[in-house]
DNA sequence: GCCAACGTTGGC
DNA sequence: GCCAACGTTGGC
């Protein structure tokens, strides 16, 4: 068992766009870099934690909590040519991005960011890494627990 | 819009 | 394999 914290941009897939969708998942298509396609195709498992981050916005934070929903799987947008993630380097047979299935479990209050370094128990997480710029990072079970406890 | 930090690309 | 140039991320 992991715990993720999964970066989107509300433009794009806000926590309300997922609960809209059925089930209340999304494909988390669109991650280009191999660090953070290597997370979601070696180490994460269905069940696995996810807390569902809203970056690039006015006020960025925790949005939610949510579950991995699905093994890691090609990620179709890298085939679609007018799609802005496409990659001509990407085939069906020899697919180069992965992307899994998040499904939301519940909508939080935002937990800011501001919030979130200000919590001395959540220093260390390595979304606060000065120049992080990962948009799947993995979390500690205790920084796990202690932003459960945050948004209860 | 700025810019620090980082990742990728490509010439050599 | 080095590394300069370029592109991207993402908070502010």
């Amino acid at each position: 068992m992991h715990y993720w914290l999964m970066k989107s941009e509300p433009g794009d897939v806000s926590i309300d766009d997922a609960l809209a969708m059925p089930d209340h998942t999304v494909g988390w298509y669109g991650v280009r870099n191999y660090q953070a396609r290597n997370f979601m195709r070696d180490q994460m498992r269905v069940d696995d934690g996810v807390l569902f981050y809203h970056s690039s916005c006015e006020v960025p934070g925790i949005a939610g909590i949510a579950r991995v929903a699905s093994a890691a799987y090609p990620d179709p947008t890298q085939f679609e040519r007018k799609n802005k993630y496409f990659d001509a380097k990407a085939t069906p047979e020899q697919p180069r991005w992965m992307q899994v299935d998040v499904q939301v479990t519940r909508k939080t209050r935002l937990l800011p960011l501001t919030e979130i370094r200000s919590i001395p128990e959540l220093a260390d997480m390595r979304l606060l890494a000065r120049g992080n710029r990962l948009s799947i990072t993995p979390v500690t079970k205790a920084e796990w627990q202690c932003i459960q406890k945050l948004l209860k």
